[in-house]
DNA sequence: TCGAGTATTTGAGACGATTCAAAAGAATCT
DNA sequence: AGATTCTTTTGAATCGTCTCAAATACTCGA
């Protein structure tokens, strides 16, 4: 109900509204005595700092939006905790906003964060070309896009998800399998089909004649990547691939659920890896081999490039920064059992 | 760079201020030859209403923060999905914070948000008592409790957890289950200890001498579930529980992978039953049992209260909603295999 | 005690949009 | 035409805080 402002404490205080100011944003300029009176007339009246009285003045907030495409997928909550770790430092809040990959969302979220003027906008984008974006950042607000393709216009942080998709062809092949499923979705999103490129591009490389097959769901979800499942196992021995490489860990998860329940093995008569090596894949039954990707890394090199662009706009040169993917085994692309 | 303002837009548009500003609110009462005049104007400007300013002189915006314990339970992200879906609709935005179990993290985002003059907060408090909740409330800005006690000073939504552990209790119980282990977390929770409460009454009204074992992890993550589950797995099998009910899914989760990893086979040699119903919980391997909650409803319900309390501060009185649980039964609490 | 120099404090504009009483303009009726 | 009513438009005041030039209060040496 009571909200004190400033020119209360003021009065309390028996000072002027200026001092009352500077005793919230530089209290080493004030005389103790006063800052001490002020201090007390803050408290005693429960005075809180109208943020955005202050920000009109200032001109922008402390707070930075992070548009992620999926929140219920883990690997974006991990992008979020690297971004508000080195936020947190910097008395910056970031505020997570989910577009469910859809764009009508997404473009809300957008305008919402333009029109509070937050100090910028980290976001994994719904579509790969997006004049929107760069229109924003012409307007002012800075934008860094998050594990996506650079455009040149903004900075971005990506990892090579072609490599990442060599490194799992090359993996699956060093293990002897010569029929492989790439599991994937959309083609749209440039992460699937930069994966898809890059383990098509290992499985010609092989020296054997090995053969990629592809399968492509409507949304990288576990229930899609459990139809998937359903599918292959529905298939006879000698038609199945012996191994499969899905976009991401969620319908690697939905995969191996459906082998369970049909009775199949992994890695034995399915191997299968992922790609974005969330915590749940380590933590499946059957432990999930997996495309990691540095997460919280990835978070956190964005919030540092917006905040070195605010920090100095006027030097300030975009940049693109790539990540290198790794691999990492464990039992569902193990060693077959002989 | 060029952020244009409602000024520039009258100029160009050759109206006053007020008009600009009646054409972005009541555009009804302009007529259409200026309202269209202006909207010209606003569209060549590329000009972005600031929502700062307007929120000065509004009083309050239009955003509602949710304070969760921690964004990578997928419980929360289903909570918060529920809050979203409904604040659409209001054109609301809800940013969400986490203050993974810190209570100095959840202070500072609190103290963010008041700062903002958020719309209202929902929040899943670190602490049971905390008066700073209340004072927040007493200086103006609506809170709601989600998931957590009512205190009677505000609104609130629960789901019964006591009710929850009984019914888990009772299950495992009926399944034939008399050694049933509560796996948990630190009792100072007190989600954790009401599902405690429960499945203790359950266990006492059995009619065979049944008995429950507890044991108490930190933290309520994957990681801590599997460390209890080493220890049980270690144990001899004539000491060791046929049942063991966790206090959420994750833990669950990270038990049942210790069991796979020990050739512990779910349910036949443990039992599990976890709770919340992630979705990742019938992704499982072997798909979970669970006290499911409505997490969406959860979040949809916390947010209405908000919202009406925003509406009619004067008639609002609080209320204390309290949903109850569901059990769902999966394959790792199905019969024992004779 | 005076004056120069430093340390504090003051208070009048911004900042950008909203409101609302009042002015101006149209339309209708005698 | 003049009076009356209704519709639009205007523009000054306001929201709460910050900034900065100017005013005031100290300090210290002569």
């Amino acid at each position: 109900m009571a909200t004190r402002n400033i020119k209360e404490v003021a009065q309390l205080a028996r000072v002027s509204v200026g001092t009352v100011s500077n005793v919230l944003n530089r209290p080493e300029i004030v005389s103790p005595a006063t800052r001490e009176r002020v201090f007390e007339a803050i408290k005693k009246l429960g005075f809180v700092r109208n943020e955005v009285a202050r920000h009109l003045r200032v001109g922008r907030s402390r707070t930075v939006g992070l548009v992620v495409l999926d929140v219920s997928n883990p690997f974006f909550v991990d992008v979020a905790q690297g971004a508000e770790a080195v936020a947190d430092g910097h008395d910056t809040m970031v505020v997570l906003c989910n577009s469910a990959g859809d764009p009508g969302r997404e473009r809300r979220h957008l305008d919402q964060l333009e029109q509070q003027r937050v100090m910028g906008i980290l976001i994994t984008p719904v579509e790969m070309e997006s004049p929107y974006l760069e229109e924003l950042a012409a307007r002012g607000t800075p934008v860094v896009l998050v594990d996506s393709p650079a455009t040149g216009l903004q900075c971005s942080v990506a990892v090579d998800d072609r490599l990442g998709g060599q490194i799992a062809g090359a993996h699956l092949i060093e293990r002897g399998h010569r029929r492989i499923i790439f599991v994937g979705g959309p083609p749209s999103i440039k992460q699937v089909a930069d994966r898809h490129a890059g383990v098509t591009s290992a499985v010609a490389a092989a020296d054997g004649a090995a053969e990629l097959l592809t399968r492509s769901a409507p949304a990288l979800t576990v229930a899609e990547g459990r139809a998937i499942g359903e599918h292959l196992a529905g298939l006879p021995a000698e038609e199945r691939p012996t191994a499969a490489f899905c976009a991401n860990d969620m319908m690697a998860l939905g995969l191996l659920q459906a082998m369970a329940t049909h009775g199949l093995r992994v890695p034995d008569d399915l191997a299968i890896i992922g790609y974005d090596d969330i915590d749940f894949a380590a933590a499946a039954a059957v432990p999930l081999s997996s495309i990691r990707q540095p997460r919280e890394l990835l978070g956190r090199t964005a919030i540092d490039l917006l905040l070195e662009e605010v920090a100095e706009p006027e030097e300030h040169r975009h940049r693109q920064v790539i990540f290198q993917p790794d691999l990492v085994v464990r039992e569902s692309s193990a060693l077959r059992r002989a």
